[in-house]
DNA sequence: ATTAAAATAGGGGATTCCCTTATTGTTTAT
DNA sequence: ATAAACAATAAGGGAATCCCCTATTTTAAT
């Protein structure tokens, strides 16, 4: 039984690469590639794949959010984020959006294989690096509310987020979503408001902390 | 004739992947790899190779610095730069170092191929995305004139800039400064035009990156 | 002394920012 | 099951900013 990968990552030569190294296993057949996370969710949805392998930073709509669309709107498929952070920010939000697995990109190919099987008999995997992270975030976490300090958006308000930490101007934003400019407005305000942070200075400072956007 | 390479890149799957497609070509070996910049540096003294492919972002010395010390300590070598950025300071820094070409890893490996047989035949390659800048560039710099190709922001043009990094409004700065609001967004807009960017998030990440502001 | 660059500033239209209010659908809790 | 909370959408309206030009006055630089 073939599984039917697509590969999402937006440099093409890392695509490629990573496609090569897929090729040679034995049941693994790569049926897509994708550059963005809209044609990652596009393509899931057209394609069926049994599993996507997702980059975390992409341009448009992250990955993150790529999953969570995905994961809602395709039956029996699997996500395995490739990131280059192990930030337990990133890891926490890419299980809650449902991906299975969560593999480092300085991992072995080796590794992503084993990730691979394991996901695809239906257990979780993680990079032994972020399973260290989750854990110790497991171990002191979750008492009481701690929610406050980290103040979460919600994954349309780090869509925005990102797109206005990558210097894009509210129209364009709006006409990208394809929602109202007042929309994109009100998004930015409630991300302002939550974060205490008041203007977009700050917030591409913070969106670079928080690995939402890069340098 | 076989060309040796060194493959430098901070994370192992995507080495991984290179790997497996240079070694699909006719008369490319890759004798190492190396995970960061100064283990770059000492493979290259010790094993001669007749190519470095180095990306840029890699912890500890950055690709940068470690193809000038390349450069300057090993005879008959080439470096092609692989990187994220199409920024003119990382391409015209990697220049000045001394590599000979520069790829994106957007690029296909197609054209990798394209440029290690340019370089390898003693002439410059570049991704067409990074002519595009680099030309850009030389079309409205003055020959002799070095410091143009820098782009200099005037001392007051930082002090506005630190200023608009730091998240304060158009308003705060004049007031500070005790100029009128049209003084700062005149320099703003100088300091715009002269860098390219077009946005206060772009902006903004330019300053961090000069160490102009901090995270 | 002439030219060039830097710092200053205004006009005016487009866009964004900011605060408020509101509707609708979806979770969550009791 | 129903109320309460949250998320996403959007509008009004005034203040502020952005953007494209033009223009004057200092301040180097040749």
């Amino acid at each position: 039984m073939e599984v039917k990968i697509i590969l999402a990552d937006d440099h093409k030569i890392i695509r490629e690469g990573l496609k090569a190294l897929l090729e040679k296993q034995q049941g693994i057949e790569v049926i897509a590639e994708a550059q963005d996370g809209i044609s990652t969710v596009r393509l899931t949805k057209k394609l069926s794949p049994d599993l996507v392998i997702m980059d975390i930073g992409m341009p448009d709509m992250n990955g993150i959010d790529a999953t969570r669309m995905i994961i809602s709107e395709t039956k029996n498929v699997k996500v395995i984020a490739l990131s280059m952070h192990s930030d337990r920010r990133f890891v926490l939000e890419m299980l809650k959006a449902g991906a299975s697995g969560y593999l480092l990109k300085d991992s072995a190919f080796e590794e992503l294989t084993l990730a691979i099987n394991t996901v695809m008999a239906g257990q979780p995997y993680l990079s032994p690096k972020i399973t260290d992270v989750v854990i110790r975030e497991y171990i002191h976490a979750p008492q009481k509310d701690e929610k406050s300090v980290f103040t979460t958006l919600t994954a349309r308000e780090r869509e925005v987020l990102q797109l206005i930490a990558e210097g894009k101007s509210t129209k364009q934003i709006a006409s990208s979503l394809n929602v109202s400019v007042k929309t994109i407005e009100t998004h930015r305000q409630q991300i302002m408001e939550k974060l205490n942070i008041h203007s977009i200075a700050e917030l591409t400072k913070y969106a670079i902390r928080e690995g939402i956007t890069s340098l």
